[in-house]
DNA sequence: AAGGGAGCCTGGCGGC
DNA sequence: TGCCGCCAGGCTCCCT
């Protein structure tokens, strides 16, 4: 599921809830994720406020008072959800889904707010996702955090950062931009929708778009531009749900129809005036969908 | 030393 | 209908 904008999706839905509200208590339905959780993590959690709920890159922060901070990665399909008041009166469709994927509930957090009971459920089948702890002050030597690039919202991401990271490099774009050391959040699909945009050809070495000098070509102004433009246009439509919910209240993000080129294998290119096919490619074990006509 | 591939898991889908 | 292999939005480690 998730990328910086599906993230930041979540962290949206779930801000309402959680901000502001006391953790009462914390159930693990198993002792492990995609590593064990830290030891005494309910107990550690339990009593605690929660300041803010922030993100970096693709992790969910949730920020509690004592200066410490629960560090949250959904790996490729976890997800949260809100369940507010009396378990039993849940409506039927919410209760159905449910009871479906109850098996992979795997975190329960009890909290209150404004003296009203609300559960959020962590949920993920494929269990890549996990939960961490840190001290909110040195979050920043969390080993997945000291290397991160630059976030791709905002003007932060420029294209002499870009051209700086490239010199040089053999790499295929597509393979420097998932590289979170190069830009914080991107994966599979915003990676193949931004090169699309910029029309650069995802097989191209990283050096080939930075001048013998070190500066930027106009390619690399273009694809600075269109990394920030895809990712603000995803987060505005509450990112993508491919095959699933990503939204904390069950309900999608619509992203997914305006691809240009992931997951569209044989359609024709939508650049306006363009006859090419988008074509699927593998680049380090991964699919890379692309139009080989305009993408130079 | 950079870059490719395997592995971690489960579920859904297409093909036979 | 049933089974099988393939594929999936991420990340880390190991190998060359």
């Amino acid at each position: 599921m998730p990328e910086l904008p599906e993230v930041e999706t979540v962290r949206r839905g779930l801000a309402p809830f959680m901000e502001g509200a006391l953790i009462h208590e914390v159930k693990l339905a198993r002792g492990d994720l995609r590593f064990p959780f830290p030891p005494d993590f309910a107990r550690t959690v339990a009593g605690r406020q929660i300041v803010a709920l922030s993100r970096r890159a693709k992790y969910l922060l949730v920020n509690l008072e004592g200066d410490l901070t629960i560090i949250s990665h959904l790996g490729m399909s976890g997800s949260f959800r809100i369940d507010e008041g009396d378990a039993d009166s849940t409506p039927g469709e919410f209760h159905h889904r449910r009871s479906k994927d109850a098996a992979h509930d795997h975190v329960t957090f009890l909290l209150e707010r404004a003296s009203r009971p609300v559960r959020v459920i962590y949920n993920d089948p494929r269990r890549f996702g996990f939960m961490l702890l840190s001290k909110t002050s040195e979050l920043d030597s969390f080993p997945a955090f000291a290397a991160l690039g630059p976030e791709p919202t905002g003007n932060l991401l420029s294209a002499a950062y870009l051209a700086e990271r490239f010199r040089g490099r053999k790499q295929p774009l597509k393979s420097a931009l998932l590289d979170q050391r190069t830009v914080a959040g991107l994966g599979n699909i915003y990676v193949c929708e931004a090169l699309h945009r910029a029309r650069l050809a995802p097989t191209r070495a990283a050096a080939s778009v930075v001048t013998p000098t070190g500066r930027p070509t106009r390619a690399l102004d273009s694809l600075a531009h269109d990394i920030r433009v895809v990712i603000a246009e995803a987060i505005e439509a509450g990112g993508s749900s491919l095959r699933d919910h990503i939204r904390t209240d069950g309900s999608l993000g619509y992203f997914q129809h305006r691809f240009r080129v992931y997951d569209r294998e044989g359609e024709p290119c939508p650049t306006e005036g363009c006859r090419g096919i988008v074509k699927r490619i593998v680049q380090s074990g991964r699919s890379t969908f692309f139009c080989p006509v305009c993408q130079k």
